[in-house]
This record gives C-alpha cells, sequence and structure tokens, in this order.
DNA sequence: CAAAATTGTAAGGCATGCCTAACTATTTGT
DNA sequence: ACAAATAGTTAGGCATGCCTTACAATTTTG
C-alpha cells in the first residue's frame, strides 16, 4: 500500500492527466511519442500505474485515469505550473528553462517548501515594482 | 568521457567534500556511516568516483580528492547552499526542511536557474523589509 | 473482408544503486 | 607479534526504468 510514486510514473501520470484534457482518449504510443521513449516502456509503466489503481489500462481501448489518479496528477501539475510561473514570471527566466527545471524539482520538492513558493510568488506578483525593479538589474 | 555524475555521486563527493574540511583522511566507513548505506555500496561508489577522475581511493590509505572533483564538489555544495540558504533566510522556512529540499533539487536543477536564484537572493538580502513584510504576512 | 499498418506485449538485456553475507586486508592493543 | 577489532571487497540479489527484437492483437483501408 505505498503510495509513493517514483518521478517517472508521476511524470507518466501527469502527461496522461493533460491528454485527457484535449482528447477523450488516450493510446501508449502517444505516450511514447510524447515522451521518446519505446512502446515496450511505456506498456510497462502503464500496467504500474493500473495495479497502483491511479490508471484504467485496457489495451487498444485506451487510458483512463482514476479519481485517485486524478488527483495525484493534479497535485504534480500544480507543483509543475507553480515553479514554472516562479521561474519565468517572477524570475524572469526563458519559458523553456523554466519548464525543463519544474519538470525536475515537482518530483522531490516538499509540500511545505511548495506552498511556501505559491505564497511567495503570490506575494511577489501583488508587489510587481520589487520584480520589476529585479528583472531591470545587471540580469537579462 | 560523459562528466555527468548521477545524484548519488555528487552526494557521495559533496560528502567527501566536506569531512576533508575537518579531517585530512576520510574513510569509506564514515561515509557509510553519514549516508547511512552499506559499506559495499560505499566501496563501489567510491571505485566509480576513482574511475571518473574525481577521487584518489586506495583502500585503508582513505580517501583524497582531486583538483577536477573538488570543482565538481564545490559547485555542488554552492548550490546546496544558495538554495538552503533561500528557502531558510529568503523565504522562512525550517532550517531542516531546507536543506532537505536544497539536497534534492540541488542535482536537478539546471545553471541558469541556480544563478538567478544566487541573484535574486542577494536582492532580496538588499531589501530586507520586503522579506520581512512576507515572513509577517499570513504564513507561519 | 483480408492485407497492411498500427498498437500493444513478452522476453531478455543493460545500467544504476542499493542490499546482505562472506571473505580479505589492515590496524590496534596487550 | 598476534588476536581482535575495524575497514574494505566480492559475489549474488533485488527494484527501477530504460532498451531492442519478436510476436500478438486490433484497427484501418483498398
Amino acid at each position: 500500500m505505498k503510495n509513493n510514486l517514483s518521478a517517472s510514473l508521476e511524470d507518466y501520470l501527469e502527461l496522461i492527466c493533460n491528454l485527457l484534457e484535449t482528447s477523450s482518449c488516450v493510446k501508449a504510443v502517444e505516450i511514447a511519442k510524447k515522451l521518446n521513449i519505446s512502446r515496450a516502456s511505456v506498456s510497462e509503466a502503464l500496467v504500474k500505474l493500473a495495479d497502483k489503481n491511479l490508471i484504467i489500462y485496457e489495451g487498444h481501448k485506451g487510458i483512463t485515469i482514476t479519481p485517485e489518479g486524478l488527483k495525484k496528477a493534479k497535485e504534480v501539475i500544480l507543483k509543475h505550473n507553480t515553479f514554472t510561473s516562479f521561474f519565468e514570471n517572477t524570475l524572469g527566466l526563458d519559458k523553456v528553462i523554466a519548464e525543463d527545471n519544474a519538470c525536475k524539482i515537482e518530483h522531490v520538492v516538499s509540500d511545505e517548501v511548495f506552498e511556501k513558493i505559491r505564497e511567495f510568488q503570490l506575494y511577489c506578483e501583488n508587489n510587481q515594482d520589487f520584480i520589476d525593479k529585479f528583472k531591470k538589474g545587471k540580469n537579462n
């Protein structure tokens, strides 16, 4: 009953959730293409996610996410978006760099740090002049 | 000739560097105790670090760090300290939480993000009232 | 509706990084 | 110096997560 997902499985779940936003039927082959890994590896991962009751996977019928899986996916996605936004909007980093780093950090950061960054970012948004001054510095 | 270290090897190197600050002779068994892993695992890791010319390891004689290893170690340690300080001093998080998260993030963050955080933290230090106001908020 | 294309699975491999158990080498202490 | 304690290594195992190759199932399409 260990609910802890590896970084890898979190990535799969996150992607599945994102793909389900736009299409009602997600196939394993799509995931393989997006993550640039083999169909076989995806197949293995999907079995693991299904074992953990995070998705329902029935081969050619496509992938469905369970309520539990959705909850977990949303958590990861929120972390992802929070860090991406912090890096891009608050710190003024390049979008791609912001995304790349958020993608890694989302899997290792604790809830406390995540929450605090969230708060801090909100605080910064309400003090845009402070951030603007930073961005105008010797940076860029 | 791939110079990329795994998170695990970076941790070993970082610890070796830190231990060499206070004692001139570091033994594998010390590392095993500090990282709470088996002597066997440490032995394997040290062979890998030596293969990459980051340390000089001759069994019972102890571990020495090479200039190359020192350079790499200092980089990781700087990232570690930067994130720890950002979390603890700037965001006002608990020291232990700050350390734990820095320990993970230091291995996955890119140089660009690291540098920017460094700059930002410096900027915040010069605007302590802004940070104090944040810390006094509904947080804590 | 059957051949072709697509999609999915199984088997066997590889690397990392950890483990334990058993062994060897070195150091320490009397 | 030699027995005991400490330190290090080797061998074999396990889990994760990726790979390729080959095969099976399904869907598409002529």
